[in-house]
DNA sequence: AGCCACTGTGGAACCGGTTCCACAATCGCG
DNA sequence: CGCGATTGTGGAACCGGTTCCACAGTGGCT
């Protein structure tokens, strides 16, 4: 591969005026420039990013750390991510980190540390005080998009409050058999999504005097597949069958509905359904839900990271940006028939 | 930070000696070992990869060009490739390739060339003799999934005998008006998957005498809701719909089924669906399928990859290797009933 | 005893850039 | 005309490692 200095004898110059005239920086009298770019040309030269990151001290990249990649939050939100580094100069590299202790002690030990990465960010995994000061000792620019951890900046929707929005809207439709099904606290390492979502539930449901007790809540995996079966086992029987379920993600949604369907139950007309996400496939099964973009959210953690990391200005404090969310009422919830709630 | 001289220094040796024992390359004492690692725990010392990667010329990263993220099939490939990339102790640097032919050369150009990735691994993606010719000409090992690609290394299907294998076995069921709902050639840059699929179609009806006129195929885009609306649209009519439809993918049969449910059109008694996939959500919707491993070919992709990167061993060819599948017969095919042909 | 192979170590060159600094030439202006 | 500011250029140091080479000590063998 051809190297600067080759660049710089065929163009007669210095190597130092090769790489001002090749970088913009500095003073470089016209001709001498048009000299070292045609030659540059000529010969098809492309800068080493590994000398050039060596003396400058940033590799122009960011590592991405991710617990899926196949459900559909995950993939909006790294899409977004990618999008907005691209339009940046900026590489993704990406890493994703599964439940597994020893793996993830691993990539955070070895790779992110060692690696080249100028900046982090953590998309749905709680970081431990410990690692997140470890990434602040780096000096590395860090964000997490589903917070709030302590100590970092973090953008999230605010789990409480939608959880409890959705449930109104049930509660204002005249459901009182509600049901939620939500995640398991131990089944992936994201924050405490699933907590947070239960206790929004069970405020709204105290809030207008109605039962919440451990019958009102299902645990399963926040998968399309995981809501069909605690569907199909919740449902199928007519006498402790809810009204209205909220499930914890628009996937168990849609597999509750389709379970439901099965089952011969109709929705909305025996049984309302409603979601958090604006799943692409919303539209589609007419899915009452909780919209909220995540590929957004991804773009807006490049641009918190990218603030930092240009930063002359002293960056935005470390805290929690609340993201909004639009309640998107379509086919799958109705006021329960009476005859429902008889049966 | 500390650098590899701090830690000789603190450890009363020389760089070399320092560099050998943390490499573990070359001859050191065991008590100058000893003293160098206690040293470089104490400081607490990385190498720097970029200094790494200048002298020895690899960088331990690989990059991988993809249309899509959020398409089950491209989701699995990814993962495969992330899990099989990290357990061999190489970065993933990710790059989606819009349709978008300015971005593309972007990429092409800037970042694959530019950047510091060993080797290039293209999902679903056509590349140009030239492209292919420019990668060669950086010596970098560059294999495709999706493939053939004229002088790369491919995994994929086979998709013209896919598509034949699944037509059969509509037609052995004693289908006769079946239908194709296949890719747009102009929607994504992926290989002649579409157009390979409707030819192994076309030649299973050919071979079985039945009519495979532009009637018999509907172009849509590869994803539920894409297998939804084209479902709608052709499933309403009693008089045109055929008895059995060949989607394209199972993400365009689970539409296809979701439509036809939706049209009260009973699956598989009025309608047979077959898919190409083993999409997750195959087995809640019954989905007859023809399952391939995209996580799988993931892996085996990276694997060509560190063959041809470690290879002492002349690699082997760069040729196409078809892989394998299976035929999961489900409950969304069945023989056509007396009724619903007539009718 | 003499020679060779092996082990262990440090000095120095090198990878491919960026940037500091010294120096020269030109220019504007009092 | 003289002087300081501006422009343009090259030499050399440096980023942080790896590796070649020279050299010294030790041991096994004839």
């Amino acid at each position: 591969m051809s190297a600067l200095s080759d660049v710089a004898r065929l163009a007669q110059v210095s190597k130092a005026t090769a790489s001002r005239a090749l970088s913009g920086r500095g003073y470089v009298s016209d001709e001498a420039r048009d000299r070292v770019l045609a030659a540059a040309a000529e010969i098809g030269y492309v800068v080493s990013t590994n000398a050039q990151s060596l003396v400058t001290g940033s590799s122009r990249n960011v590592g991405v750390v991710i617990p899926f990649i196949n459900r559909w939050y995950f993939g909006d939100v790294l899409e977004g991510i990618e999008s907005a580094l691209i339009a940046a100069g900026y590489d993704l590299t990406l890493y994703r980190l599964s439940a597994d202790s020893a793996e993830r002690r691993r990539v955070f030990d070895y790779f992110l540390v060692r690696k080249r990465v100028d900046a982090v960010i953590a998309v749905g995994i709680e970081l431990a005080q410990s690692e997140v000061r470890m990434l602040h000792a780096l000096g590395k620019p860090t964000v997490g998009i589903g917070g709030p951890i302590d100590g970092m900046a973090t953008f999230s929707i605010d789990d409480v409050a939608a959880a409890a929005l959705v449930t109104d809207h049930l509660i204002s439709l005249g459901h009182t058999r509600i049901m939620h099904f939500g995640g398991d606290q131990s089944e992936q390492m994201d924050f405490r999504v699933h907590s947070q979502r239960l206790a929004g539930f069970q405020q709204a449901m105290a809030a207008a005097g109605l039962d919440a007790g451990p019958d009102a809540f299902r645990t399963t995996v926040l998968s399309i597949p995981g809501g069909y079966s605690v569907g199909l086992m919740v449902l199928a029987d007519p006498r402790t069958r809810p009204t209205a379920v909220f499930a914890g993600s628009d996937e168990v949604a849609i597999g509750t509905i389709v379970a439901a369907r099965q089952l011969g139950i109709q929705v909305p007309n025996q049984l309302s359904v409603v979601g958090i996400d604006g799943h692409e496939l919303a539209d589609m099964f007419s899915l009452t839900t909780l919209a909220q973009d995540p590929g957004e959210q991804g773009r807006l953690a490049v641009h918190r990271v990218m603030e930092e990391l240009v930063g002359q200005q002293p960056a935005a404090p470390r805290t929690w940006t609340p993201f909004p969310v639009r309640l998107e009422v379509r086919g799958s919830t109705r006021a329960p028939a009476a005859s429902a709630v008889a049966q």
